[in-house]
Order: structure tokens, then C-alpha cells, then sequence
DNA sequence: AATGAATGAGGTTTCATTCAT
DNA sequence: GATGAATGAAACCTCATTCAT
């Protein structure tokens, strides 16, 4: 019957429901029906539960971790921060499950191994679009740069408007707000 | 020891305890050890889990509402809007362990009764500081204002500084953020 | 309807089991159906599978912790090891089953916690019975005295005979046994 | 690497881990592991996970019954019992671990297809070494012999002194008890 | 001679919940 | 105002086994 696309299968049924119902509330059965297999096929792929979302984790984070990777041999200019902005929403828009995920399931995440790893990657991001030279009020700017992508990936689709639209009006604002810390207090 | 406190304890430790490993993952039994009870006496306060969290959140939402009550009755001015954002920074400090919770534990909360209510209030708040004439851009700044301040209360943790300077630093940002949504482009 | 005796019971029905079949074939099903209770009772007395074999070791094992105490208050004289042997005899007969599950579940009970326990014990009782000073040939003697005992309890059923008299003459051989190893050889 | 030894190197393995862990807590999955091969090739060789324990039981029982089948041609004389005692220690040399894993796996070995097997070996071993003439003491110390033997195999390891010499001093004081019950009341 | 993929049965454990006392 | 005892459902996980390739 199934080809060897199974692994792969359970990946994208698993980050369904877990961004649907939380990680905790999906259950291991919920999955393998919705897949027809049983689940101990689930088991033959994966080790335990966890280790299902930490392979998703890491297939879906790589491009994060690139543009991490690329931002670090930049020079820190404006102009690259404004870069990092875009390539950042880029990739949020790519793996939009597992950051609503993450988003969502904070909480659950943190208990996981994969918590730790997912903090240290979101400061990161932060050390490179802020920086420590900046007064307190700047720095806020900054860090509110990176959560408007963030809200703006969620909290958003519950504005009416054109997704285009408001994907463009997103980064207007956050790079408005880094732009700002950088050229001192706007006016 | 204290009697007649309970049902107050039982909220406290439930709360603490949801907001650090999530709803699902925090079991009656625990709360009870941590209290040094049986579970059937949480079952003498509360009717189910899910009354728990129920509770705790009316508990600790009335600021919220009163906000929002307070807030339809005035103009709709940028004045207004200023204030509105003051009063919630204050409302969001007061409980700040729930919205931590609600944050964190999107996905369950969306499952539970109160999920409907918290988003509405959510889409209520959006609605007071947002403004339909604006265009996209100013209305992302708004909406961006709102969760500037949501960020401000838990990943601004992790950033070194005078907590209270953080936190004038976080209302400055959000307000300036809908001034220069009223007065249109920054210059 | 059962009164405050089910921990007892689990205790007691669940040692007939592993006595019979082994810790391993024995499955928590089995015991709470022969019980007549739910799984999830067995839970609510004991927290582990391995806690309930704990449970009964503790209980049973009793006697012969009094037996060492007592043994090592004694001056080391052949007529005190006559008197373990007889006073062994009595703790193995009272413990019979506890001693027939320990002995036929080595392998297993040697991954679980009370194995190392266990294996000092005996140990223990073969450093009283035994002596430094002896050849090796006696020291054999000695420590298959303990084993004669042993090989009583279980193998000795399959022997007809009435049980009395058998256990009568398992322990004048044991006796004889250490009396020998210690008069040097017989005659 | 060396092929056609896979089935011989299966056995060697999973008597390894029998013995060790024992027969239920030992699965087939960790055989293959060990092995470097998968669950499935097991099955290439082996029908059952029994079948497994059976040929290796059989393979290396058979110094025992070449023993039964030779000590039952012979008088039964005193001599034909020390030699019995000579050839059995050999066999139980030559057999240690698999004797080690009947012996500490009795429960489920009894629940297995070859506990009936072993069983009745065991009772043909105390037939021979027996008397049915002797009285009840004598009788125990034929018995006593047999399981002198046995413990020597095992707990005698963690006695100190030399191998060689403790198996000299097992044999002599397993063929002293059946001298014993042989001459009448020692004395 | 062996593997990759899967299954069905069953294991231990945990959970929210109930109820007589 | 609370406990002790228990339950039914379901969770995660493991196992021996099968079969097409």
C-alpha cells in the first residue's frame, strides 16, 4: 500500500494536530487513525512521541538556522538588520505550522527537549536586531520588531484584508521600528 | 493550618503550576501534593479541572473587562488610546502569572470553555486601539502596540535591565507606536 | 464493600502469582481479575509493579534480617551455627513462597532494586555459617549446608515422604554438614 | 563478516542475555541489536522466540543425557555414584551458562515447553544418585550432593579462592555425602 | 540470507472523576 | 471541609510475529 513516504506522512499529520489541539492533547491513536496505520507503525518510525516533534523541529528550523548562520558573517548595519527582517519573515511563512506550534505550545515546548534549543535560537535572533549599545526604549523597538512578525504570522489572519497585504504591511513596521532605534529617537 | 482559605490556595498553586509546565501536563495530583491534600478535597471546591482554570480566570480577568467596559465609553481619541494602553500594561502586571498561562498555552486554552472568551476579548481589545479609517500599515502599529506589551511582560525577562525601566521603555514603545499611527508616516 | 485489607490482599495474590508463573509473565491484569478489583486500584496501594515485590520482600524478609542480628551477637561456636541452621530452617518454612519466587526468579530479581539486597543477605548468612580459618573443602561444606536447605524447601516436594520427617532430615544434614567442617572429617 | 555462523552466533547471544537478564526481559530486538541484524533475520532462523531457548537447551543437554543413558547401564554401585558425581560436575562445567539460565529462570522455564523436559532430567539425576532403600537422612544427602554441585556452579563464585581448587573441594564433598549415606551414619 | 514495514495484542502507568464516610 | 478507596478510559510504549521483497 503506502510507499516509503510514511515517515514523512506522520511528520506533516502530527504537526497538524499538535498545532491544532497542543502536543499533550493529541494522542498517539488520534494520529494513527487519521493516518490509517496503527500505532505501533507510528513506533517503527519514531522512538517515542517526543522524538516525533523533535524531527519535525529539526527539518523545519533549518532555514532559521541559516539565516542565523548568515546574518553572523554580516557587519552589523542597519541595512542588514533590515535583511535579517525580511529573510526572517520569509522563513517564519515557510514552516507556518511549527511556529504556530511553538507559539502556542510554549509551555509544553519548554518541558521538551527541543525547549531549550528553541529559547537559545529566539535570543540569538534578538542579539542580532538589537543592539547593546542602544538606550532601553530602542532596544524594546527592536525586540517589538520580532513580535510583530510573530503576531503578525497569527494574530493576523484574524484581521480582515488581503494576506499580501498585510504580510508587506508587517515588515513595513518592523523594519520602521529598527530603523527608528537606529536613527535615535524618531521625529 | 489556615482554614477556610483553600479554595484561594488551590487557585494560586493550580496557576503556578499551569503557567510552568502547561494545562495538560500539570495533573490534579500534583496540585494536590504541592498542598498537602487529597485530590478529592479539590473536588469539594471545584466541580472539574476545567472549573479551576475557570475560575481563575474570572478571578483575574474582571481588570480586563472594566478596561474594556471603561474604554467603550470614551471618545475615541488618541488620548483615549494612550490611556487604554496604560491601563492595560497595568492590567496585564496585576496577572501577569494567568496571561503568562494564556500566552503559553494557546492551543489548550483554545480547547477549553474560556478560549472563545479570551480570544474575543483579545479581538475587543484590537478593535479599541485599532481604527478602520487607518491604513494597513497604522493598523498593524496598533495591533503591533498590543503585543509589544504582551512581549514585554515575559520574553523581556530574559533581557538584562531595571525591571521597571523595562517597563516604561515597553509603554513608550507601544504608545509611540499608535501615535504614529494617528498622525499618520512618522515625517 | 472490601474493607481496609486490599493492600493484603494485592500483596498476597500477586506473590502466588509470581510464585507461579515469574514477576515478568505475571501481568498486573492478572492479579487485579483474580482480585476482582481494577487495575487502577493496584495503583492507588502500591506506585510500581516493582513496589508491590518490594512490599512483600520487606514484610517477609523480616525474620531473617532478626536471624543476622541475633547471629551476630553470638560467639562463633558450633553450637550457635546449629542454632542458625535450625532458626534458618524456621524463617525459610515461614516465608516458603517469598523464598520459592526469590529462588526461581533470580535472573529477574537481580535487575530489580531489591536484588542487591537480597544477594547480601545471603552472602551474609553464608560468612556466619562459614569460617576463614576452614579449608576450602569444609568451607564448601558449610555453605552447602545452607544450600541443603534451600534445595529442602523446593526440590525436596517432588520426594515422597511425609513433609515433617522430611524437613527433620534436611536439617540433621545440614547440621552435619557444619558439625563436620568443624571437627575436621568425620569419623 | 563471517557469514553462515549467524544462527550459532544468535544462540550464543541470546543465551548471553537470557542468562543475564533473563527469558522475558530479554527481546528479540535487543538479540538482533547486539547482533547487528534485524528482528526479521532472527525469524530466518528460528520459528519462535521458544524455539530459540529449545535448540539451545538441546544443543548443550546432551552431556547430561549421554550421562542419564550411561549411568543407567551401570551397577548401581557407590563407585557408579562417585563417578556419576565426576561426569556431572563436567557436564555442568562444559554447560555453565545454560545451566546458569535453568536455574535462574525456573518460573518461566517451568512455563516453557522444555520445563517438563528439564524437570524430569532433574528427577532422573536424583533417581540415580538415590536409593530408595536408604532412609530419609541418607536420602537428602544423596540430593544434598546434587545441589552442592549445583550451588557450586554458582554462588561459588563469589566465594574467594581458586577455581580449580573450589571444584575439587565441591566434588569431594558431594561424593562425601553419598560415601556417607552409603556406609550408613557417618561416625 | 536477510530486510523494511507493519500489525495485533497486551504491558505498565496516569488521569480525571466519584462516592460513602 | 475533607479523606480513603476505587473506577473507567485512555495514554505511551513494547513485544513477538508476519510477509513481500
Amino acid at each position: 500500500m503506502a510507499r516509503g513516504n510514511t515517515r514523512q506522512r506522520i511528520q506533516d499529520v502530527a504537526l497538524e494536530l499538535f498545532a491544532e489541539h497542543g502536543y499533550e492533547k493529541t494522542s498517539l491513536r488520534e494520529i494513527a487513525e487519521k493516518l490509517e496505520v496503527t500505532k505501533a507503525a507510528l513506533y517503527y518510525h519514531f522512538k517515542t512521541k517526543e522524538d516525533i516533534v523533535i524531527s519535525i523541529f529539526e527539518d523545519l528550523t533549518q532555514p532559521i538556522d541559516e539565516l542565523i548562520t548568515w546574518a553572523e558573517e554580516q557587519p552589523r548595519t542597519l541595512e542588514t538588520k533590515q535583511e535579517i527582517l525580511r529573510r526572517y519573515q520569509a522563513a517564519l511563512t515557510g514552516a507556518a505550522p511549527l511556529f504556530r506550534f511553538m507559539q502556542e505550545n510554549q509551555a509544553t515546548v519548554r518541558d521538551l527537549s527541543i525547549g531549550e534549543t528553541f529559547k537559545k535560537r529566539m535570543m540569538t535572533m534578538a542579539r542580532l536586531i538589537e543592539d547593546p549599545d542602544l538606550g532601553m526604549t530602542d532596544r524594546v523597538r527592536c525586540i517589538s520588531a520580532l513580535f510583530t512578525m510573530h503576531a503578525g504570522m497569527f494574530f493576523m489572519q484574524n484581521v480582515e484584508g488581503d494576506p499580501e497585504e498585510k504580510r508587506e504591511a508587517v515588515l513595513e513596521v518592523a523594519i520602521d521600528l529598527v530603523t527608528q532605534a537606529h536613527h535615535g529617537p524618531r521625529k
